[in-house]
DNA sequence: TTGTAAGCGTTATCAT
DNA sequence: ATGATAACGCTTACAA
């Protein structure tokens, strides 16, 4: 029997590092590494600072965060509750947010609440023990948790506010004003009866975007009738369902969607009747998903700057770590017509 | 002045509850507390663990996971490193995974390594020092800290593998058996010039397919010219450039991609090449991206069952943490003829 | 059955 | 400038 090989194989190389390994290696205090480690502006001389560094690279120690969290109160951790991360803009926003969190030292927990009240709490709770230094609501709901969790963390909505937070940090667009001027292009592209299949109303995003279409419509005198309007959930199934109901006996020139997701769903019911895209029936939507140049070159839309929002978030969440003010970040939209 | 008032506007409601809290006003110990908190075999009489339960509730307290972490060593976080969420496919298997997660009372930290070994590696360090209690890798790349990783973390991998850690558990479907029956498939639908273009060959997966693919080509006597042979990365820009660089000159009756990222990215070429699909033009794709239904009825593909990924992911990982043995677990894959 | 106390890896206060 | 030590919230021997 070779018992060296046999203790290798079950044994890992070795443990991970602690701040006691490189103090006894160094022969100094755990004190000092720390200062070495936290590049303290407190003075450890010079030479001191090189030969525990020196130990710290020879062992490669890496401060554990758990430890640190347990100290500071910071996990170093930043967590991102999103409506659906199969939402592709949603998925885009989260890459961006990704990349710039693990930039900033930190890591991402992320939440799927699905938009249940119920499951955005559950995450909450997941969230509240794990002392996480950001909150980013990337579409949050209504739920009992809310208030408390926006009033113990550094939090950011981020797509969709809640107007009851109002003082806490936004970043979005106008989306009353880009559903003002998609109406305007819908109008231009041609009159006809127009069908609205529009976002959940508690969520203020999906309410500005339908105020503003009908804000325009109405002034337009091209209001729909109530038979065309139909309130739909965010996914493509949801957009799907409500396209089969709304185009039942219904014919429509424009087909107006809460988002890219419903847009899609209507677009495939569209394509079973029969309907050809754009020539029978124009499509718009909400977001410009990063896939619609290569998959939905029919779908007229509003490019959400997901990349640039990411960026803010991250900015504004420093920001207020940095203790500075909540703000509202808006940024500009772009439209897009493809069809 | 409403002092009351002004003092209820900055400070918090209050701060979370600590076991010392619970302790104190049910007149018990903090080991007691975490008795009952635990469910400890070990015994608390019906009445204390009653009065203490009544407090918790009260209180509404829940135990610190950073202290129980740096405790137990395991801060009940799972990491998913994965290729890049932005590929639907694999923002579809997080979904899953992150319910099934939560479900487990874990939370998921997510991270991107967009195939590159630094970015991985860079993710790997920030993972190392935070205890975590699983490693999912859904596409893994080679890296310098791959091995320690794996060595010391209980490790999934999920839909790729790392041939040289064949002993780590692994879930996937037979990549290669798979690709040999959309070879066949692709030869039924009709004979003319086949296009391939694969995935990266770094990668075991893509290697796999490829390798079923030209087994029956070469079978068949329909072995691609080199020419008509590229290597792509795995998104839809990748297809569409390889796209770009193959169909130029060339003409094609079928076209295979690593998966349906690089398809899309593909068809998009086609169609700007005035190519018809499926009519001028088939195009095989793997994995089977949920939104295939509604946007790529003309995709040909391999459906790779994420949610049963998903799903054996957690449970090897479990079985793991219960000190169960490495496994592979190789799913069954499903044809999808659409055009 | 219940309590006391050590210890997980850090940071930060206070001596020296 | 450096070190000793308390504290963060929790689990778990061990003592009572």
């Amino acid at each position: 029997m070779d018992k060296g090989v046999a203790a290798g194989v079950s044994a890992p190389k070795h443990a991970a590092r602690s701040i006691r390994d490189v103090a006894a290696r160094a022969g100094v205090s755990i004190a000092t590494v720390s200062r070495v480690v936290n590049g303290s502006a407190d003075g450890v001389t010079p030479a001191l600072r090189a030969r525990v560094q020196a130990v710290i690279d020879e062992l490669e120690y890496r401060p554990n965060r758990i430890g640190r969290a347990l100290r500071t109160r910071q996990s170093g951790a930043v967590a991102l509750v999103v409506s659906n991360i199969q939402n592709t803009f949603y998925a885009a926003l989260a890459w961006e947010l990704e990349r710039r969190l693990i930039e900033a030292g930190q890591v991402l927990m992320l939440f799927n609440s699905n938009e249940s009240a119920e499951l955005q709490d559950r995450c909450f709770q997941e969230i509240a023990t794990r002392d996480i230094g950001g909150l980013l609501l990337l579409c949050a709901v209504e739920s009992r948790l809310l208030d408390t969790m926006v009033e113990r963390n550094r939090t950011v909505f981020i797509n969709r506010r809640i107007p009851r937070l109002a003082g806490t940090s936004f970043v979005g667009i106008d989306d009353e004003a880009a559903a003002r001027d998609l109406a305007h292009a819908m109008l231009r592209a041609g009159r006809g009866p127009v069908g609205l299949i529009h976002g959940p109303l508690y969520s203020a995003t999906s309410a500005a975007r339908l105020r503003g279409l009908l804000d325009v419509l109405a002034a337009a005198g091209a209001t729909p009738v109530p038979g065309v309007i139909a309130e739909a959930g965010l996914s493509m199934e949801d957009g799907y369902r409500a396209a089969a109901t709304l185009l039942e006996g219904t014919r429509c020139a424009a087909l107006y969607c809460g988002n890219d997701q419903i847009a899609y769903g209507a677009h495939r019911r569209c394509l079973e009747l029969g309907l050809r895209v754009p020539q029978d029936v124009r499509i718009f939507g909400f977001d410009d998903n990063p896939l619609n140049d290569f998959l939905a070159p029919w779908l007229n839309t509003v490019r959400v700057p997901h990349a640039d929002f990411a960026a803010e978030a991250v900015l504004q969440w420093q920001a207020l770590a940095a203790g500075g003010p909540h703000r509202d970040i808006v940024l500009p939209y772009e439209l897009v017509l493809r069809g």
